[in-house]
DNA sequence: CGCACGACGTA
DNA sequence: CGTACGTCGTGCGC
């Protein structure tokens, strides 16, 4: 049998363990906090139940002076100091590596991973060894028979970093890994990056140029601007590579037979879980002793499949059928052992119960009818915010399986057909998932129906008047021709207008206009900037830019536009189910969720948006100030509660609150004042952002807020209480029980952890949102079917629906949807619709 | 063709 | 130094 020694990063993962557990949660009686133990503690023993390794070792820091702070003061710091609640189950973690019985290695003035790189340097050709640890630097250890096991997050999953896996992630060997990382910085250990170059350039070059001393001796032969920041910033580059390289030659003495693991001493693990109170881990410890049979195998391999082309008969086995869908055709899997591959799907699919990984385009193409279940739409309900929901990596993320690329060459598909057999696992395991969150209630009533009704509306499409769009076109492009002939003249020259560095070069160089506020190529051009450039300068360029703009941008809405229009005259979006971190949709190819309505112009474009043959009119109907109600909701305001109860326009009248005015004395500087306060509050608004907003001074702002939560005190509680209560779960949650996980609400950098508190903020509110008009918009369809209407949803645009009239239906139409929109969710302040009819989408507007 | 960036449309 | 998105154009390098 081949030695598996496991190596540990101990002080890396206790101290992920610690932000990945609720501190709260994990006390003794006597106070003692123990949730880095506790997950520290699971996570070694899942290692050792999965991996088996036949050695340990485990390394610690000493401290953070080591020999790279030494040479780099700053290295690390930035850190934050290390919480007290952290350092007092630092004793116990050292004991409980003991009572694993576990050599513990730490040598002052190095890393953890410098010590784990000497073992790995020591050990022979013949044994596997895997490292656990949260440092990436790690990765340049990666080789045939070395694998980092990296946290991806809490302390269950882990990433297994091959070679593969390394080339796939980065596209670079491991070993080119320490060149990479120092071209590209890491703001965590305060490494300074590179102004321009991101992770896509650092790997580019370090792939082109094979090593980091390549680079640098051919560093004149790098053009453009990346190349000159790269000159630029040479020497830290330089430092940074120092800084990355693990040491291997670390003074400790060990062997292959030092590491020998003899098993937990199970005595002394079960008393040091007793006197932590932690009777999970007790009993574990107990298991894991005695016979080894009981723990159950992670799937790793598929089973021997059957593979052919004959239509799968469901009605045996689970009763389940899995689809997958391939570059070409279809594989079907019925069970673990058998898988169809057909290039069209069967007709009497109706039948079955479908398991998919993204249904919605073969529902909107009538491949099939309904699915019964989604992998990717689970996925993301588990994680919404994660951008790789691909099949691969859900399969690698829950089942632990790497599915191989390219074996097949029967579809000539990226991934293996075979592969479809672990939809079914898949699903079983998705769903406990969900349900151990409580979100299998939200999977099953909310988005999977949601799913269906989005495949309809994608399905239905909606009608443009193409002749009123080719007329729309010429319009704005001869605006677009006038203005840019008025703005070269105004700047003596030919330049492109839609070139941001052009522009400078004629604004703040040859006309030697004031600098505008500054941005990383130079100063800004954007609407703003050009705004307060005419009022400082009143130069006629001003205007004719800012006009080029407004139109260039129509014009090109315009076009894409007219590109999407199908054949049947209509244009079909796609909306995307499983993008948003907050639950929203978004809409794709074209984006219909972003038509132009805050000017005149733009309206037109809008307008050109009609009821289809067979109808006469659309309706809008939108939720007025739906996120202020779920505020008031949620934050159970008594001020702002009556307010929506008895206001006629609620900012006037919150205004007047809070500047102890009658309504009708609110001006319309007041109103436009709290209206900003109101929705900023709302995205996690400072006083300084509001001054900046208003153009007013911070002291103002800031005296403006103090008023506002004098008035409106629950609200400053609730919005606290969010923050807080996202600290402690590390997720926010909406009213339907929608989670956004937000580890960063305990990250050590301060500008990190404040975007999370910013997200946190926002995310009940807008996630709220939109659970609610998922639920109307699957009611107001279920109310049009029982009712034998024919007229249909289109579109839906965060709180407003849109929708195709048929004839005579209107009335009926405006009843029912305000009906079913207002009754949602029964909110303390309750929902309000609006509707608006018209021939076109600007005209139903309102 | 892909990346980084600036700019701008919506809720 | 306010949230959530998608798209386009430029400039650059491949």
């Amino acid at each position: 049998m081949t030695n598996r020694v496991l190596l540990i990063d101990g002080h890396s993962l206790a101290y992920r363990a610690y932000f990945a557990l609720p501190v709260e949660n994990f006390t003794t009686s006597t106070g003692q906090h123990t949730n880095a133990i506790y997950g520290f503690a699971s996570m070694l023993m899942n290692l050792i139940r999965d991996e088996k390794p036949t050695h340990i070792a485990a390394a610690f820091d000493v401290s953070r002076k080591t020999f790279r702070s030494e040479m780099f003061p700053e290295y690390k710091a930035n850190r934050a100091a290390t919480p007290d609640e952290f350092r007092s189950q630092v004793t116990y973690i050292n004991e409980l590596v003991d009572a694993f019985q576990i050599p513990r290695f730490e040598v002052a003035g190095f890393e953890a991973d410098d010590v784990i790189a000497t073992i790995v340097s020591e050990m022979g050709e013949d044994v596997d060894i895997l490292i656990c640890t949260g440092d990436r630097d790690a990765f340049q250890l990666v080789s045939n028979r070395v694998t980092v096991l990296y946290p991806k997050k809490g302390v269950t999953e882990l990433a297994r970093m091959t070679p593969d896996a390394v080339i796939e992630k980065y596209g670079l060997r491991p070993e080119q890994y320490p060149d990479f990382a120092a071209l590209r910085g890491d703001p965590s250990d305060n490494l300074p990056s590179i102004p321009g170059v991101g992770e896509k350039t650092a790997a580019k070059w370090i792939v082109e140029y094979q090593s980091l001393s390549n680079l640098i001796a051919r560093i004149d032969e790098i053009s453009g601007k990346a190349g000159e920041s790269l000159r630029n910033c040479l020497p830290n580059v330089i430092r940074n590579r120092e800084l990355t390289q693990l040491r291997h030659d670390v003074p400790i003495q060990v062997t292959l037979a030092n590491l020998k693991w003899p098993g937990i001493d199970v005595n002394h693990a079960i008393t040091l879980f007793e006197r932590l109170e932690i009777k999970a881990l007790r009993d574990r410890a107990r298991a894991l002793s005695g016979d080894t049979e009981s723990t159950k195998e992670p799937i790793k391999k598929l089973k021997p499949v059957k593979v052919s082309s004959e239509f799968i008969d469901a009605s045996n086995g689970s009763g389940s059928v899995g689809i997958l869908v391939l570059d070409e055709g279809f594989a079907i899997a019925s069970n673990e052992s058998e898988v169809a591959l057909v290039a069209k799907l069967p007709e009497n699919f109706t039948e079955s119960s479908i398991i998919t990984h993204d249904a919605k385009p073969l529902i909107r193409d009538g491949k099939i009818p309904k699915v019964e279940f989604d992998t990717q739409l689970a996925a993301y309900l588990l994680n919404p915010g994660t951008r790789d929901l691909e099949f691969a990596e859900v399969v690698e993320r829950y089942l632990g399986v790497s599915i191989a690329i390219g074996e097949s060459d029967l579809f000539g598909g990226s991934i293996d057909p075979k592969s479809a057999t672990y939809l079914i696992p898949l699903k079983e395991l998705l769903e406990k998932e969900l349900a151990d969150r409580q979100l299998l209630e939200l999977y099953r009533t909310l988005e999977l129906p949601t799913m269906h009704r989005l495949a309809e509306m994608e399905r239905i499409g909606i009608a443009v008047d193409r002749n009123e769009l080719g007329e729309l076109h010429r319009y704005f492009a001869q605006i677009e021709g006038d203005a840019t002939a008025a703005a070269h003249k105004a700047a003596g020259r030919e330049f492109n207008v839609a070139s941001p560095k052009q522009l400078q070069s004629i604004l703040f160089e040859e006309l030697d206009l004031p600098k505008t506020k500054r941005i990383k190529t130079g100063y800004s051009t954007d609407a703003e900037s050009l705004e307060w450039l005419f009022a400082k300068s009143k130069h006629p360029i001003l205007e004719n830019l800012l006009k080029i703009r407004e139109v260039s941008k129509l014009r090109t809405t315009v076009e894409g536009l007219q590109a999407a229009i199908g054949s049947d005259g209509r244009i079909h979006t796609t909306f995307q189910q499983t993008v948003t971190a907050t639950g929203r949709l978004s809409s794709t190819e074209p984006n219909l969720q972003n038509i132009p309505i805050r000017t005149d112009e733009g309206r037109k474009i809008r307008a050109t948006f009609v009821a289809g043959n067979g109808f006469t009119e659309l309706m809008t109907a939108d939720y007025s100030q739906i996120e202020m109600r779920i505020m008031a909701h949620l934050s159970e305001d008594k001020s702002l509660l009556t307010a929506f109860h008895e206001g006629e326009d609620l900012h006037s009248t919150v205004a007047a609150q809070v500047f102890g005015v009658k309504v009708n004395e609110v001006d319309s500087e007041m109103r436009r004042q709290i209206k900003a306060m109101s929705y900023g509050l709302a995205y996690g608004l400072s006083s300084f952002g509001l001054a900046q907003q208003l153009d007013i001074s911070p002291t103002d702002a800031s005296a403006l807020m103090g008023k506002y939560f004098e008035r409106f005190g629950g609200i400053q509680d609730y919005l606290k209480d969010v923050v807080r209560i996202a600290r402690e779960k590390g997720y926010t949650e909406t009213i339907l029980g929608r989670r956004r996980y937000l580890p960063d609400l305990n990250h050590e950098n301060r500008q990190r952890r404040e975007v999370a508190e910013r997200m946190a903020l926002n995310a009940p509110i807008q996630g709220s949102a939109a659970d609610i008009i998922k639920v109307a918009m699957l009611q107001a369809h279920n109310a049009m079917m029982n009712a034998g209407l024919r007229s249909r949803l289109l579109l839906q645009v965060h709180d407003e629906l849109i929708f195709e009239i048929a004839e005579g239906e209107r009335s009926e139409m405006e009843e029912l949807v305000r009906r079913e929109m207002g009754s949602a969710y029964p909110l303390r302040a309750p929902l309000d619709v609006s509707v608006g009819f018209g021939p076109n989408w600007d005209q139903a507007g309102h």
